[in-house]
DNA sequence: AGGAAAAACGAACTATTGTTTGACGAACAA
DNA sequence: TTGTTCGTCAAACAATAGTTCGTTTTTCCT
């Protein structure tokens, strides 16, 4: 009687089971498991084994690692989802820059791959109707990109008097104007008194309870 | 003449160098820095320094580590924060469960803090300007929880003949029906045979170009 | 000035962990 | 059946990297 030692199954399967775990590591612990935590994980006894696995998932370009290095494994398909923590601001405190700290209330995830410089960015909570008519409600969540200059037709996060307010920046009848989306608001003139573009919407997010 | 050997600075200043260094070093290569590396990148000469620091860091609580684990130092901040990679369903295949792999185009990310079940989330690309009365626009990404059942009131992703479709699940007349909010579309009657469920509109993100 | 405490240093120690090697078993084709 | 290939295994090797220890330097207090 010969004895069953191990059992030979389809090579990819088990770089699948080898894959597998390893996102499942380090969505779990936030580094990356050893050769041999993946021993256990898989099932797989023997080291050599797996380090075999990592060379193949590495030159099908799924995972990063650098010879040598304990627990340096990346998943490379996190490179492209990768995520910015960019400020959420409350208050908008008059006098101070909109991304002083005394403004900002906490940081929320955002894609990455969805800005060119999201260092510059900053979101700010809506309250109010006024532009119900570009798909910005009450309670949603704008994602600014902070510039002092925007181009007509932007929707753009506006400092007046010390308030803010996002409304999208027009021109009518031969001036610069502040136009809420919603007939039930007046558009605002824009003089350069007291008045002072903080940024440029470039998202929103909306979160149904 | 002495020779300055090195200089004592304040405790408190040092601990954050090593701290800003850490998350600067997992920010770019998606791995912890090991101890030596964080004397390189803070200039710091002897190993044991870093150790009593990251004891510092670990007994304030702003970073997780186990002991004799290499390259595991977690920032523990960014347990608040983390982050779940939902399925973006391109197209919905008739006859075919939603998250099949077939159907999934790629992964967004979401800030797992804003649901409880993010397993069970995917994002729809919205087509159409049926929902633009509820501030759904067309170009928009939908996040929906995969749920059977919903409640009037409750914007629903539906199966109607094989076609996926966002509207407002309502009761009119007597009649459970999916509600388009825009005058110009007709209101669809929900009569169970081909229509389907697939899940509830739990967050909208638009991305301004 | 003298001494204590705190912080940094350098070197040695330890062990976790990546890597290599050679052999064995299973699958498959001739 | 027989040979080849490939995946797995066990064990040993090598080295990266965590930890500890005793000393030196700086700061601060008396």
């Amino acid at each position: 009687m010969t004895k069953r030692k191990f059992t030979k199954a389809n090579v990819d399967d088990t770089v699948e089971l080898v894959y597998n775990y390893i996102t499942e590591y380090i969505k779990t612990n936030g580094f990356s498991p050893t050769v041999r935590d993946l021993c256990k994980g898989t099932g797989i006894r023997s080291t050599s084994t797996i380090h075999a696995h990592l060379k193949r998932l590495r030159d099908s370009g799924r995972i990063d690692m650098e010879a040598g290095k304990r627990r340096a494994l990346t998943i490379a398909a996190f490179e492209q989802q990768k995520v910015d923590h960019i400020p959420l601001v409350g208050r908008v405190a008059a006098g101070v820059p909109i991304l002083a700290e005394e403004n900002i209330d906490s940081y929320l995830p955002v894609p990455a791959a969805f800005y060119t410089e999201p260092e510059h960015m900053f979101a700010l909570e809506i309250t109010g109707d006024s532009m119900i008519g570009a798909g910005i409600l009450n309670g949603d969540y704008v994602f600014v990109k902070k510039q002092a200059g925007a181009d007509y037709g932007d929707i753009v996060v506006a400092l007046i008097d010390d308030e803010a307010t996002v409304k999208t920046l027009a021109r009518e009848q031969g001036r610069t104007v502040l136009k809420p989306e919603n007939p039930s608001y007046k558009t605002i003139p824009f003089d350069q008194e007291g008045c002072l573009i903080l940024g440029v919407v470039r998202g929103v997010w909306r979160a149904h309870v």
